[in-house]
DNA sequence: CAAAATTAATCAAACGATTGATTGATAATA
DNA sequence: TATTATCAATCAATCGTTTGATTAATTTTG
């Protein structure tokens, strides 16, 4: 009634998109489906006609996303121009702005995963946080395999620190915010300052790790 | 009646236990006060009569844990006997140690500081991890002022990779025990396995990238 | 010290409110 | 007309909380 264009095919993708970001603000049990349906402009029951159930709708969430998460980070490992520096650098600066842009996703992601129920999905998550995994492992693996890296590093700690690096950033905006000192969760200091900042940092940090010799130690 | 011995002192405190363990697995609003009171075994009522609500049971966990933390890395800072790199080094060992037992509770706090709701208490958790970050802060800042680590590090960002790749770990288990190999859920493994390798691997990780001049890459 | 008075602890039962879900009627669309 | 979409109303279930009664423990009193 209020939009004056098609507002039927992405009616769904509408009420996918508020639920995403309600549940990702109070979590699965704190969003009630009548706030869900007063925030997406729609009736209750519509919820159930579409999503059969709040589950149902929780799940649809994730559905929906799956196919972009797959195709992030391939190809690039399979590059045969690029240097495995090249290959993990790149996977990074990709990493970085995709997950920025799905950041209250990704808290859903994060705190589903952490619980004790609804196994499920719990599974279905990890399978797919698993592929981004392995294709950064690969990377390590044929880094070291060529001497790019060191022999002796650390490979599934190194993957914990890039992506727990992140989200430790991205799931505690009111902490880091503070810490960085100033708002990440602002969209224009997240896109001018804070994308290039991890980025950079990463790199470094990680370049130091795995590329440098540690018998030059400063001091 | 069951037990023979005083269970009067810590009667509240088991209740605290177990209420501990029950949100850190289903969430402040997916764990119900008849839960809590069943597993804890008392009558649902004493939930309200010792803790006047849910809200204050659930405040009352963090409240038991806020001293215990303010002193974790206290006087590390100030021993005027070790250097920058061996205060840090320390506060790790310190820090991996400690928070390994507080697994459930650090669950918790994570799960509760991504919400955006119940603000005074996301503000309290937050002042409450201030304290340990400021002093990781001090150390690196002392470290460059005395010139053992360069000047050019970005200190938020270490701070948010210490506390980043531990969280990681804890938080999303099932996805980190097939990532490392093994259960990280697993006490003994955990004390074992997973607390030196994480220990270890900051160190390692923390030197090259504060200490170790770049200018001697490997390749 | 013992009886009485007072307080604290515990319980089953029930409260009103909210939850997710469903219904049957109505409107829109094809 | 037949199918789909939408709605207000309502469902049973569960939620956190409260109640009033009962027991246990403690304190006061004679």
């Amino acid at each position: 009634m209020e939009k004056e264009k098609t507002d039927k095919p992405d009616k769904k993708d509408h009420i996918l998109d508020v639920a995403e970001r309600v549940f990702s603000d109070l979590g699965f049990d704190g969003a009630s489906t009548r706030l869900i349906s007063g925030e997406a402009g729609v009736n209750m029951a519509m919820l159930n006609y579409y999503f059969g159930s709040k589950e149902g709708l929780f799940l649809a969430i994730f559905e929906r996303k799956i196919s972009s998460f797959q195709t992030l980070l391939q190809n690039i490992g399979n590059d045969e121009t690029m240097s495995s520096w090249d290959k993990l650098s790149t996977s990074i600066d990709k990493y970085v702005d995709r997950i920025i842009v799905n950041n209250c996703f990704q808290k859903l992601i994060n705190r589903e995963i952490s619980m004790n129920k609804r196994w499920e999905l719990t599974d279905k998550i990890t399978e797919i946080l698993m592929v981004n995994v392995k294709e950064i492992r690969k990377i390590l693996d044929e880094g070291i395999k060529n001497g790019s890296f060191f022999a002796d590093i650390d490979c599934e700690m190194v993957i914990a620190t890039i992506f727990g690096t992140k989200n430790y950033i991205l799931n505690t905006p009111q902490l880091s915010s503070l810490i960085l000192g100033y708002d990440v969760r602002d969209e224009k200091l997240m896109e001018e300052k804070l994308k290039p900042r991890i980025k950079t940092y990463m790199k470094r940090l990680l370049k130091a790790y795995l590329m440098t010799d540690n018998d030059h130690i400063k001091q």
